[in-house]
DNA sequence: ATCCTACATTGGACATTGTCTAAGTCAAGA
DNA sequence: TCTTGACTTAGACAATGTCCAATGTAGGAT
């Protein structure tokens, strides 16, 4: 995580507390906070920090690419601090077990061009169900 | 939509006149509206209709599987009155606007055998980004 | 080392979306 | 038509997120 707050200053971050405390509590584990689960455990090392700067901080990390917005339920979005590769999912309906996959091919290219009303389509995301190898057997 | 009233009314529902209000706003195909625009559009109908009618109408309708609950961003819920078609969907990064479109070719083949890690796969959820014209020019 | 200043932080008001409850209303069967 | 329990309503409340003016400060300039 110290490559990414290099990162960050070599785009002109300043590196001022709370953008570490922030980073460091990303870093910290392999669940996938929400915003104010992010600022309760940076208020634990850093008190004073607030709600707004940890929105601020977030937000900039989305839009610079170095972490992921996860909004699965209509509720609280959710920062995944590993960002660096395609993201697709595999998903079981069972058991709920995750996988990341990587179809092949452009899956862009599937939606023709009269099929895209006008919009300047970007990306996709794409999530796959099915059953898993455990629960098949199960 | 008519078949809807009925069906609502084999399964035990009342006929009242907010929820034939509702019904009759979700009864277009194209764009997916959030509760509140739902709300927007039925006061037009029936002035004196409450916000907490059409949430409640339109839970029971996700309930019951004759709606969509379809949430793409950390912002409002979309709802989707055409459960009963397979379609993905494409959404406008910038105001959430929400269109079913239909790609071409089979989208299960694009994840080969060896990125399927044994699962039984059997389903797959696109959701496509972009641009809507609206807000491309605005 | 100190000073500047543009950028960052703060607290709190405000906005959006959704939930809940108590009291009044009404659809539909008897 | 009468009755009754389901439905609707208004508005308070909750959860999440955004915005702003005032204040603080990181890091380059001197």
């Amino acid at each position: 995580m110290s490559d990414l707050l290099e990162r960050l200053r070599g785009r002109g971050w300043r590196l001022t507390a709370q953008r570490r405390v922030v980073a460091e509590v990303l870093d910290g584990d392999h669940v996938h906070y929400t915003a104010d689960e992010v600022h309760a455990k940076a208020a634990d090392l850093l008190p004073e920090i607030s709600r707004a700067t940890v929105y601020n901080t977030l937000g900039e990390l989305v839009s610079l690419g170095e972490v992921l917005e996860v909004s699965t339920d209509g509720r609280a979005k959710r920062y995944d601090p590993n960002a660096h590769h395609a993201h697709q999912h595999l998903v079981c309906s069972r058991c709920g077990t995750i996988r990341d996959v990587h179809p092949a091919g452009d899956l862009l290219a599937g939606l023709p061009a009269e099929e895209r009303f006008g919009f300047q389509v970007s990306t996709v995301e794409v999530t796959y169900r099915g059953i898993c190898p455990s629960c098949s057997t199960a």
